[in-house]
DNA sequence: CAGACCGGGGTCTGCCATGGCC
DNA sequence: GGCCATGGCAGACCCCGGTCTG
């Protein structure tokens, strides 16, 4: 209510930093603007009163510790919230005189969420019921100036409500999408970031900051020439970054830096390229991967140089877990692929080991010849790869 | 045309620790 | 002294198709 009439509002004032995110969601600077500055009470006034669950009682006035709130447990029950559960998560929430769990309810089914995922997301997140019906409104509102419907917000909240009611300030909510917009993200950027990393946007926009300045001194570090462009690069590349400490990320690339003979240039466009998935690593893990990694190529009778050339041609052989890159390399030598072809196209490293054995069962069924015909045929989309097959069964029909 | 090269896209939470504030 | 907000961590790939080229 309180809202919805921003969205009327033609002036188009556009702020620069969100242009982009305005053109396509129709809706303008001003509209932001107002969600971002206007002030967020804790109860809003237009909630019934028979909504909120008020105990009259001496617990009261002396609101800590103590016992839970009973009428709130039955509320939730009737819900079909897991009582347990929520205590578990976060016990004091049911200790609470004043909440607003019937606000909530009401809320969510309003935007189209089933009665079993309200039940679903109080277990999971119970805070959720100490948001007001304005904040809630206030809140929507930001999130839908990325999101196309509200059924994609919907689909956000079943995977994660955490990501939409751990933080109550909507300000930082707000000025984390300028924030983002500022450094040049496009609408389909802010959208993919927050679908895929919801947990961005609550993070304190000095937090984000921090992250993207610690990107730029990178940057500035390896000699790059475009720091702002760097930092946004990686961003979209890898959409978890912002929710990584850049203490990991840090250690990570220092780590890269120390283990390899390679220079800052290609340091640089390996970060912001097919290499800015591997920052999310743990320290500890991504050790660890490269240990194992090398262990492996050596017995099979490769150098190490072998490794580094292989991890800069296709730096993601990093992430892929030990045991998995084990199994997949076993699969593919007794398939009659040399670990040569493989250092070569390491891109067949991609595909699922499943995958892969499927792929060699049927071109073995056809007597495939890796060694005259070369292995990308595995590195193939599977319409392709259909493709392929039915042109060689026809071939050796004739 | 078939093959090779190359880049892009989907996807990810649920818990614990801690400092500050009421 | 408890609760809230927020930072941080572990976990551990796969697939598709546009377009150039011979």
């Amino acid at each position: 209510m309180v809202i919805h009439h921003v969205f009327f509002l033609t002036t188009m004032t556009l702020v620069p930093g969100v242009r982009a995110l305005f053109c396509l969601h129709r809706t303008s600077a001003r509209a932001l603007r107002s969600l971002v500055t206007s002030p967020s009470y804790l109860f809003s006034g237009d909630i019934p009163r028979g909504l909120c669950t008020i105990t009259p009682d001496a617990s009261e006035l002396k609101p800590l510790a103590g016992p839970d709130n009973e009428p709130l447990l039955e509320s939730l029950t009737v819900l079909g919230v897991d009582v347990k559960k929520a205590r578990q998560r976060q016990p004091g929430v049911l200790r609470k005189v004043s909440t607003n769990e019937q606000g909530l309810a009401n809320f969510l089914h309003g935007k189209g969420a089933s009665p079993r995922l309200v039940g679903s997301i109080i277990s999971r997140y119970p805070r959720a019921i100490t948001r007001s019906g304005q904040h809630l409104e206030r809140r929507w509102a930001l999130w839908r100036t990325i999101f196309r419907s509200d059924n994609e917000i919907i689909s956000i909240l079943d995977r994660s409500p955490e990501s939409f009611f751990r933080s109550s300030d909507n300000d930082n909510l707000g000025m984390n999408i300028v924030f983002l917009s500022s450094l040049g993200l496009n609408a389909k950027d802010l959208h993919r970031l927050l679908t895929t990393a919801p947990r961005t946007f609550s993070n304190s926009v000095e937090l984000n900051r921090q992250m993207v300045e610690f990107l730029e001194d990178v940057s500035a570090e390896l000699g790059g020439d475009d720091h702002r462009q760097f930092a946004k690069a990686v961003i979209s590349r890898n959409l978890y970054i912002l929710i990584r400490s850049t203490k990991r990320v840090k250690a990570n690339i220092d780590f890269l830096r120390t283990s390899f003979n390679i220079s800052d240039s290609v340091l640089l466009s390996l970060l912001q390229g097919t290499g800015a998935e591997i920052l999310d690593l743990s320290n500890d893990y991504l050790r660890r991967n490269l240990k194992r990694l090398q262990e492996k190529v050596v017995s099979l009778g490769c150098q190490k140089a072998d490794v580094e050339k292989l991890i800069i041609c296709y730096p993601s052989v990093l992430f892929i877990g030990p045991d998995t890159l084990s199994s997949k390399v076993d699969c593919l030598l007794k398939g009659g692929i040399s670990m040569a072809q493989i250092l070569e196209k390491p891109k067949v490293l991609e595909y699922s080991t499943q995958n892969i054995t499927q792929r060699l069962e049927e071109l073995a069924k056809l007597g495939y010849d890796f060694e005259r015909s070369g292995i990308n045929v595995l590195d193939m989309s599977r319409k392709r790869f259909d493709a392929k097959l039915e042109r060689l069964s026809r071939m050796s029909e004739e």
